[in-house]
DNA sequence: GCGACAG
DNA sequence: ATCTTGTCGC
């Protein structure tokens, strides 16, 4: 796909819509806790949710994914996937291995999931896609124009999806990577290596 | 035109 | 993301 290309544009024009439904809002306590991450074997995506709670949870689907990657519009080709692993599972928050609104048009993957599914999420990064550093008070805050829109947690990136703010977003990053991300990762890694080649 | 660019 | 050996450090 070109950047001239309609879809391009047209998808862009999805983000914006997003990023205008996103609501900012403390988060309560939570109980059940869900976090998606993606590994490919060539054009095969290996998606794994892994929820905690009263008792865990591992949903693990496979299937053709085609749309390349491309920078800014991550959740077009991996969003679908991610739905599908999260059928049936009801987070009150959910972790997103990706941007929030650490994003050119404040609309990330983890805030398309968090508007599409309705609940809590924040994107969690390993690298930064746009913003600068800003350190204030021992905490670096990564800022776009002026406007905070995520914070530095080590190598890491923590950014509100929807439904939770920036203060909580601060908040969780102090507990460092999440574990249950980790989970997510190793375990969609682990699947593919026993794939048919 | 040049540099940057989640997974 | 994935392809990949050894190497530096706790």
């Amino acid at each position: 796909m070109e950047k001239q290309d309609f879809l391009y544009d047209f998808l862009i024009l999805l983000q914006r819509l997003v990023a205008k439904q996103v609501k900012f809002q403390r988060l309560g306590n939570v109980k059940r806790v869900c976090a998606v991450d993606v590994a490919y074997k060539g054009n095969t995506g290996i998606a794994v949710a892994v929820c905690d709670g009263d008792e865990k949870e591992v949903h693990k689907v496979t299937g053709k994914v085609s749309f390349p990657y491309i920078p800014g519009l991550l959740f077009i080709r991996e969003a679908p996937i991610m739905l599908k692993a999260l059928e049936g599972t009801h987070p009150e928050l959910l972790l997103v291995d990706g941007h929030g609104i650490a994003h050119p048009r404040r609309s990330g993957i983890a805030t398309v999931l968090g508007v599409l599914l309705e609940v809590p999420t924040i994107g969690i990064a390993k690298s930064r896609l746009v913003g600068d550093i800003v350190e204030e008070n021992g905490v670096k805050y990564l800022v776009i124009q002026g406007e905070r829109v995520g914070v530095k947690q080590g190598k890491y990136y923590f950014s509100p999806g929807n439904l939770v703010t920036l203060e909580d977003v601060v908040q969780f990053s102090r507990s460092g990577y999440p574990e249950l991300l980790r989970e997510a990762d190793k375990l969609s890694k682990e699947y593919r290596r026993e794939l048919e080649p």
